[in-house]
DNA sequence: AGCGTCCTTGTTATCGTTTTCATGTGCGTC
DNA sequence: GACGCACATGAAAACGATAACAAGGACGCT
């Protein structure tokens, strides 16, 4: 910046407002900075200026997801990083991998860059620290599951509901043993969804086996077998929850694997998965809409960041089921989850 | 960090050499330092830290995607991620949506965050802007495509050699009419396919017929309607070879749909997919290792950043054949893409 | 002519940290 | 007892930018 305001025989104050574009530099002048700037190829270091613009916004927010791999998170940090575009800003990504201490750990280096906001999707467990740093000033938005000790607004979805939706169509179909697998229950989204399977039974006045009732799946291989076992039962259940993407694609292995009964089972599964409509038969599911969760988040984050204090908000997307069922041809448009990114699963909330 | 020093009764050097734990602070006066923080909740400012080591290493790198939403690109995105991790660093991420507009802006904005580094997925067209950049010290790892006009260290995928292998399959089992159904041409990676598509036909002396190869299908959409008039042909192909998993996706719900001649061609696509396996018939894939680019590219760039002057290399990673055509029952280990994220996928290499 | 005003430009202080060098203190040694 | 040395600590400058204020000139008005 020096040698620009040297090279352009000015001073270190009109190159900066070159840079800018503040009013109030003679067109004639500006055209020598640039010039410099072009020859010098010369860039604001946005570290600096932030250090200097104190209580101005640094135009970099952060946001920590469980794991971006998954594509459900992809999606919703696809979004996330649309409209951070939109808003100047630039997006610090991080996993948490389900790990409190990594979560911490991420939230704080983040800080510790100074971002204006935080969209955090948190594990299990107390999140004081994040209440810490709110107190500095920075923004935070929970999205997906509940933050637990922090005020902030929050966007979820209504898992229970959801699922209860689901179990209820098993219901309605007429099935009466209706098994459960589900992924860790320390995981809140799963817990709720296993409160709707749950609810629906007892609103039926059904009476889940506990043999029929399998957690802790972790992987899709986890599932396959838990699948296999349960099927294995002598009184095997006639349908099946699955209660996320990972299950449902598991107990599909373990429904159409050597060995096993082809499709004794109905399945309907929480989250929506590419291909779910192209599978013989094809699987009903519980859609969720990450895109719009990501947008509503962050549009929530720049209010706040553009100065509103009003209380916390909860947003609660509803869920959508898709009906497939054995058999029937998939429906000619495609699924929520491929129309997702352009934002019109907003008109779902 | 003046309000640290105060309470505790020393100077800033003095806070400043317990923040970052050097050597020659009594531990006394350490603990008075480390209480006053506890007090305040004093977290250091890493924008300043940054401004003032210039020379050090920022500890931040950038990473440019084609879309953070596909999940090739985010198992990529969370490779980088753990890599980064490792070496202490954050990471910026952004889409570039195939703009190289975009593209351009991204990249300036990261660095004049001051990146150390930046891992590229480049968009077609000219990069002397990443050149530039590299010259004012940012280091560079491009990946997934070659870069043009820019001198950097590359990881890319064995495309030609890949699809060429596929097609080479479906004329072994006899196919001589061999659609193509392709993506974009002007991306690196789909012209490359479709050189190792018309490579295969012409080794087995087979000509392709001009009005069984389709270019440019964008969406799944696009991708389905194209397989259908493919197969409306008078004379249609017994096989098709579709140049990405979303053409492969659309082709199969053409040759599903309504209307269609159900698997009356045989397919293989190039990229892996979940549930691949499990339709019926499955589908034969090429499968890369996002992953696996992710950890190398960050390895490179990180031996950059580290010091590594040597001259830029080019690694050209193999894909794999996953064979499962018509009926036959899956393999019991899951696809590649499944195991991928630790890092075995490596040794594919 | 003198004065106020607008417009362009420059001077200086500052952001929060680290680096460099200087200071003071205690201790062992000849 | 003086010297050198190691050690703990502090003072001041610097990183690259912006904010606040000041200065000089052109202009119009009385």
């Amino acid at each position: 910046m020096r040698d620009v305001a040297r090279i352009a025989g000015v001073s270190l104050v009109t190159v900066s407002r070159v840079v800018n574009g503040a009013p109030g530099v003679l067109p004639e002048t500006a055209a020598r900075v640039e010039h410099a700037i072009q020859q010098l190829g010369y860039q604001r270091n946005d570290m600096a200026r932030n250090l200097r613009r104190k209580g101005q916004p640094s135009q970099t927010i952060g946001l920590l997801v469980d794991d971006l791999a998954n594509p459900f998170f992809a999606m919703l940090a696809r979004a996330v990083e649309d409209a951070a575009r939109v808003h100047g800003c630039v997006v610090l990504i991080g996993s948490s991998n389900d790990s409190l201490t990594r979560e911490r750990e991420v939230v704080s280096t983040f800080c510790a860059r100074r971002v204006d906001g935080l969209i955090v999707v948190p594990v299990a467990g107390s999140h004081r620290f994040l209440a810490d740093q709110q107190a500095m000033g920075v923004k935070v938005v929970i999205v997906d599951r509940p933050g637990d000790s922090v005020a902030a607004d929050t966007v979820l979805v209504d898992n229970r509901r959801g699922a209860h939706e689901a179990v209820r169509h098993l219901i309605d179909q007429g099935h009466q043993r209706i098994g459960y697998l589900g992924d860790r229950d320390d995981i809140w989204t799963i817990r709720e969804r296993f409160a709707g399977y749950l609810g629906a039974c007892a609103e039926a006045a059904l009476l889940p086996d506990p043999a029929l009732v399998i957690h802790g799946l972790r992987s899709r291989a986890a599932a396959a077998d838990a699948a296999v076992a349960m099927m294995s039962h002598p009184d095997p259940p006639t349908a099946i929850f699955a209660s996320n993407d990972l299950v449902t694609m598991g107990t599909i292995d373990g429904l159409r694997g050597p060995g096993s009964r082809h499709g004794s089972a109905a399945l309907v599964g929480f989250d929506e998965f590419v291909l779910a409509d192209k599978l013989n038969p094809s699987v009903t599911v519980v859609a969720q809409d990450p895109s719009a969760m990501g947008t509503i988040a962050a549009q929530m984050l720049f209010d706040r960041i553009a100065g509103d204090t009003s209380p916390p908000r909860q947003i609660v997307l509803p869920t959508r089921l898709i009906i497939r069922g054995s058999g029937e041809i998939a429906p000619a448009d495609g699924p929520v989850i491929s129309t997702a990114r352009n934002g019109k699963g907003l008109t779902d909330a």
